[in-house]
DNA sequence: AAAAAGCTGAGGTACGTAAATCAGATTTTT
DNA sequence: AAAAATCTGATTTACGTACCTCAGCTTTTT
């Protein structure tokens, strides 16, 4: 059986008040007696029952998401997420709250923080931009001793609890390594589509393909990326663009969310021999594109697990549990035609 | 505020006792005195709070996991994070116990089933041996009400209720398109090493990977599939005989728990050129071969996701709640020596 | 018609924890 | 030395639900 406040307040005989004061850390009792208690926790190995302490705080945890306000397809699904979470509160006990933020400017997020950091949130996820005043205002959230969890996208060197996202590193080096497999003895010039290169998972993809791509496939010319701002028009004029001045293109990494610029472009005029394309993201464009044999693989993360992990550990944090390293490791989803969910 | 069993009971103008009736199902109320008190609860939204019910009921669910003894990485990892998750039992309210039964013999498995249909278990977990007497058993498992779960091997056309575990013929066909476009335009053979073609998911994989090896790489000759029984060392013999049969294999697909015995043949006589090898199931073993490039790509199953899943999905059932389709989702991780964890 | 048996509803207690209130002891202040 | 303030610990109530006991009413049995 598992042992309670009430087994702890006989063993070490005094009253439930005192087990609780000792459990919560809350003043009011002597030296001696407080080591007692905590000797009769330590060995009757009691842990205390959340449920049960959640119920008679009435307990809520108040949480705070900021996002980025932003159309393309990702953004929209961790938003559609995060509303799926909000729809499941009842039931989880959460309270949460979606502050907008315009993409990509450091100082709205920056005042989003801040208020994050004067309220009474139990938790806050964000979607960092990776700068040293948003640094500064994390800084600010930590020392409120607010748990806060970055979303997506890291702050580097920052007292963020976790990151609720993909090693982006890793998913350009995979990136490359699939291209170059794919490609084989084939030679040519291979071009990276960039949402743009001040974002900082954009980068990082892009150090970790141009990395790979440099070390073990150096017959692979890597042309400069193009950024297209993840804007549909725009991507299709600049990747015309390039496969025009460039015919002997056989590969494109596209890695931010210009699926919806270049897909177009790929399907009206197919180039010979097809490129080897690989894009992040799965959505409905890119799974049929992957289907119907237009593209070679797709790299995903999952936003649902995003929001669901960041929420389990903001949770755990508040109550000063672990959390299980392993579930919350966001992984590289790699869909080929044949993997597809 | 969430409405609770209190506010039933005002708003429909009876008393505790028998809104608890009519959410229990349980005999003792008028028709007309029901169908106000089910109105009530609809119209509030009512939502009956899981932990404060559980609460109340000191519940426990107890559950039983049926696994197999079978000395295999991925048996003896599986194990493992059952393990975890009865450590975790205290803080998650679960009593797990474990019935070990020998490896692919339906009997056992089918005593344990019957054995779990006649007591008082909350739910079932187990490693399915597909066969129709196991079919059987489970039908007797459903019929005594109790939620089941079958983990990393499937059983067709039974009644259990959730199977967590991957789509080994997605797998299959995965592999065989990773195989496929890392060859090029190497010609040559593949020889796929299994366990035993009696387990299926070791034939779901081999027909994956045949039937998109057949369609879309017939250049490709596929060789009669290697069982090796998951023994090193039978292994270890049977695929040297092969590789010394057919000089011409460019492509080794092990689909099995036989890596033990692979990896060191490929290790000590290095074929020129080396073949593709695509390995199952990551282990320190497999991981190491990817860093040093003895192998191209390990297809891999998260135990860990798999029993915490079973877990999720059996208490969500004992409790008639609706499951988060897409977080029990068992994927398919590929892996490269660029996203190893 | 009286007694027994069912039906329906009311009230109270328990689950494990938090937190407010209360009581007694000790220390400090006047 | 008396009064006030501070410590320390005990008791009690509440959280939302389950379930047990009991009371009043209706129906059936004898």
């Amino acid at each position: 059986m598992k042992p309670t406040v009430h087994d702890i307040a006989r063993s070490a005989g005094v009253s439930l008040a005192t087990v609780d004061r000792v459990l919560n850390a809350r003043p009011g009792v002597r030296e001696g007696t407080r080591v007692r208690v905590e000797e009769a926790i330590a060995s009757l190995g009691y842990v205390r029952d959340v449920a049960a302490a959640n119920l008679a705080k009435s307990r809520v945890y108040p949480f705070v998401f900021i996002l980025p306000v932003n159309e393309n397809p990702f953004m929209l699904g961790l938003r559609r997420e995060v509303e799926e979470a909000i729809a499941r509160s009842g039931t989880e006990r959460t309270r949460i709250e979606v502050i907008d933020v315009p993409a990509l400017e450091s100082a709205a997020l920056v005042a989003a923080l801040d208020k994050v950091a004067a309220g009474d949130a139990a938790g806050v996820a964000f979607v960092a931009v990776d700068a040293p005043d948003v640094r500064e205002a994390a800084g600010r959230v930590a020392a409120a001793g607010i748990p806060m969890v970055t979303l997506v996208s890291d702050l580097s060197q920052s007292p963020r609890d976790h990151y609720a996202g993909i090693d982006n590193i890793a998913a350009g080096r995979t990136a490359a390594t699939l291209m170059g497999r794919f490609l084989g003895s084939r030679q040519g010039k291979i071009v990276p589509l960039a949402g743009s290169l001040m974002v900082r998972d954009h980068r990082e993809r892009l150090d970790g393909f141009a990395e790979v791509m440099r070390q073990n496939f150096p017959h692979l010319a890597l042309l400069p990326a193009v950024e297209g701002r993840d804007d549909p028009e725009l991507v299709e004029t600049l990747i015309g663009d390039v496969l025009r001045q460039h015919p002997d293109i056989c590969g494109i990494y596209s890695l931010g969310a210009g699926n919806r610029g270049l897909l177009p472009v790929l399907e009206a005029k197919p180039l010979s021999p097809a490129p080897v394309v690989i894009l992040h993201e799965l959505t409905g464009l890119s799974s049929a594109a992957l289907v119907d044999g237009t593209i070679d693989a797709v790299l995903n993360q999952d936003a649902g697990h995003e929001v669901r992990s960041a929420i389990r550990v903001l949770k755990a944090k508040a109550d000063g549990l672990p959390v299980i390293a392993a579930q919350e490791r966001i992984r590289i989803d790699i869909f080929l035609k044949d993997n597809l969910p």
